[in-house]
DNA sequence: GTAACGTCAACAAC
DNA sequence: CGTTGTTGACGTTA
């Protein structure tokens, strides 16, 4: 269906026209290299490009009914039964004004009674990005209410948030920005935990991606949003705004205003259903939806109020736009809980109030999916099933194709053609070494009692770590580094220390899977969180002096070649987190020895494929003794990656074209089928 | 249970 | 009128 049908050049005109609701600020100069790049001309999911090309342009193909106006903005050319509608928006197009685009020199023109120079443009566009003001109600004269806040850092050095060769597809965009934002988290969080305090390393590091304008799709549009995918996962409300996908940090209901035909009307572009009126049936393509507000906490229940985000909803329901929905859902592996599915567009079918348990009067949305999408939440409902009930998977070859030997059974499946199955392996869950543990150079445990904690200065598993225990309590690994030492049988410390956590094997629900063109496969009934622990790559460890010609055919061969720059640089974004002066260092490729064969024997991950756009690193990690030559291959998440998504790693880049004295393999040719694909790997 | 928090739209003030 | 400054609402997170 074309739904940009009725796009004309009245109607652009018209966004010519619009006249911002709302006070207009600078966008420009694009104070980042990264900035810069989002706002080029041409792609189309940049933020506001006052440039954008208009839409007539042949060349501009938005991914969905949006189309970028003049000011940028996408909005949607609705067509359907009720007739067309022409929607402009207008309060979003709040960083439309044009001049210093080449205006470099006033990148440092604010200063913010800070000594630092300063990268960003204005801060106007709320006026409140950063104050040190007297907040709240303050009837307070003796001062109850004062509150400091902290600005939020800035950063000087831009070459920081530059990666080295950025593409230029929108979804490359949003996950760059997602892994900078996780990575900056994570540092920020392992900062807090050498304190023992929670600042809210989620708050803090979008509040740094925020104010140094690292985001993706500024500026509200009706719609999909570039590089958002049906089915994505988030774990903070902070990474939906920071995407571009919900711009409130808190509120569930995002609208904007935008022009119908000559009547500026607020109308709902996505909303976040919490999960607390969700419907209990299984129809997947229904959402009831409750308005917002009359349940503050701090003051009386009272009955919801025509206004904001319930207007706006209200209002769509008559002009039938789309809404982007993201639904919650409760993640088994994360005991904190909630985890934000987004499952695509839908429109409002019907509109009620009704009087809540509290005998306040309450909004109610009734949503209707719009067809033709792909399986959002409906995916999750599925595997989730499958996980309390593995019988319900369907096409399944074998159940457990580890025989009872790892945690949980491992499923073999296939929906695409007659293969019966991987041709024969011994399943094992461990690596065999070509000589005895017990002959290489034996751990040093620490003597931590109970379990290590972070900033204990006597934990010598923390210092040969650098200081930091390498994962955070929830077990997610902080940073790629050379090398991680976990606790040992050598450690005083108890199982449940938290720096065991790859030493205790998987945790996932993994299925191996018949792909159409790459044979077979590894993905996930569970979701996984970025950092999360997923295999070893187990096999037979071969000595790099002990190659023979042989292995060259080996097609289930881990090999310590150097990967892309998108698992090189994990940690990106981390440094952000670091006071000026503080030194962080970056770890990069450090080539090992190992190689492990999984030919004849081996575990899930001789299933993994290769991707130039991997969700899925390995990681050196030592647990049983600490001899670095001889590490543990294990494999941590990239990202977040929704259920039955493949799990993909960077198989590095060939002997051959690396052109070191590493081994030389035949270079293959590359189906990852990312933007960002190299042709060949291995 | 509760403290602390960021963003945006709306409003207020220049 | 155009622009800048301030505030309340929103709900999440640990």
């Amino acid at each position: 269906m074309e739904r940009n049908s009725n796009f004309s050049p009245s109607s652009s005109q018209e966004g010519l026209d619009a006249k911002p609701l709302r006070s207009l600020t600078p966008m420009f100069p694009a104070p980042f290299g990264f900035n810069a790049y989002t706002q080029s001309a041409t792609p189309p999911f940049v933020c506001v490009s006052p440039f954008a090309q208009f839409p007539g342009n042949p060349s501009f193909q938005p991914l969905a009914a949006g189309v970028l106006n003049s000011n940028g903005v996408t909005f949607a050319g609705v067509s359907d039964s009720n007739g067309p509608i022409n929607a402009t928006p207008i309060s979003a197009a709040y960083r439309a004004n044009v001049h210093s685009l080449d205006d470099e020199d006033e990148e440092e023109e604010e200063e913010e009674e800070e000594d630092e120079p300063v990268f960003t443009r204005k801060s106007s566009k709320s006026g409140r990005k950063i104050k040190r003001s007297h907040l709240g109600g303050s009837d307070g004269l003796d001062g109850t209410k004062i509150k400091r806040v902290k600005p939020v850092r800035k950063i000087f050095d831009k070459s920081l948030l530059l990666l080295p060769s950025s593409s230029n597809h929108p979804r490359e965009t949003v996950e760059m920005v997602l892994s900078t934002f996780d990575a900056l988290r994570r540092r920020l969080l392992q900062l807090d935990e050498l304190e023992d305090i929670n600042r809210r390393p989620d708050l803090r590091a979008g509040a740094i991606m925020m104010t140094n304008e690292f985001r993706a799709n500024m500026g509200k549009r009706i719609g999909s949003i570039p590089g958002v995918e049906i089915g994505d996962i988030f774990y903070f409300r902070i990474e939906m705004c920071v995407v571009g996908l919900h711009a409130p940090s808190m509120a569930g209901i995002d609208y904007m205003t935008a022009r119908f035909d000559h009547q500026e009307e607020p109308v709902a572009v996505c909303i976040v259903s919490s999960g607390g009126y969700e419907n209990a049936d299984d129809d997947v393509d229904v959402l009831v939806y409750s308005g917002q507000g009359g349940n503050n906490r701090y003051e009386e229940k009272h009955d919801q109020k025509l206004e904001r985000g319930n207007l706006a909803l209200e209002k769509s329901t008559y002009r039938k736009n789309e809404i982007r929905v993201v639904r919650s859902a409760k993640d088994p592996n994360c005991q904190t809980g909630k985890i934000y599915i987004y499952d695509g567009l839908y429109k409002i079918q019907d509109a009620w109030k009704e009087k809540s348990k509290s005998g306040f009067n309450v909004f109610k949305y009734k949503l209707l999916r719009e067809p033709g999408q792909r399986d959002g939440i409906a995916v999750w409902k599925m595997t989730q099933k499958w996980i309390e009930n593995p019988s319900l998977r369907g096409r399944v070859i074998l159940p457990d194709l580890s025989s009872g030997i790892e945690n949980i059974p491992v499923c073999l499946v296939n929906e695409v053609d007659h293969e019966k199955g991987p041709s024969h392996f011994t399943y094992v869950t461990k690596v065999r070494y070509s000589k005895p543990i017990s002959s290489m150079k034996p751990s040093q445990g620490c003597r931590c009692l109970s379990v290590c904690l972070p900033g204990d200065r006597n934990c010598s598993c923390a210092q040969v770590n650098g200081g930091d225990l390498p994962y955070s309590s929830l077990g997610l690994i902080a940073s790629r580094r050379n090398m991680i030492y976990e606790c040992s049988d050598s450690c005083q410390c108890s199982y449940n220390c938290r720096n065991r956590v790859t030493q205790k094997g998987i945790r996932l629900h993994f299925e191996v899977f018949r792909t159409r063109n790459r044979g077979w496969g590894l993905r996930s009934w569970d979701p996984i969180r970025a950092g999360s622990f997923i295999c070893e790559y187990t096999g037979e460890v071969i000595d790099e002096s002990k190659v023979d010609l042989d292995d060259d055919d080996d097609d289930y061969l881990f090999q310590t070649a150097c990967p892309g720059e998108k698992t090189l640089r994990w940690n990106y974004g981390a440094e952000l987190a670091e006071e000026p002066s503080g030194t962080f260092s970056t770890d990069t490729y450090n080539p090992l020895p190992i190689m492990v064969s999984a030919r004849n024997m081996g575990n899930v991950a001789r299933f993994m494929n290769h991707s130039c756009s991997p969700n899925v690193f390995w990681q050196p990690v030592q647990h049983d003794h600490s001899d670095d030559g001889h590490p543990h291959i294990m494999f941590f998440a990239m990202k977040h990656i929704p259920p039955m998504t493949e799990l993909t790693y960077d198989y590095g880049v060939s002997g051959k074209e690396r052109g070191s004295g590493g081994v030389s393999r035949r270079a293959k040719r590359c189906l990852c089928g990312s933007p960002a694909c190299r042709g060949s790997f291995g």
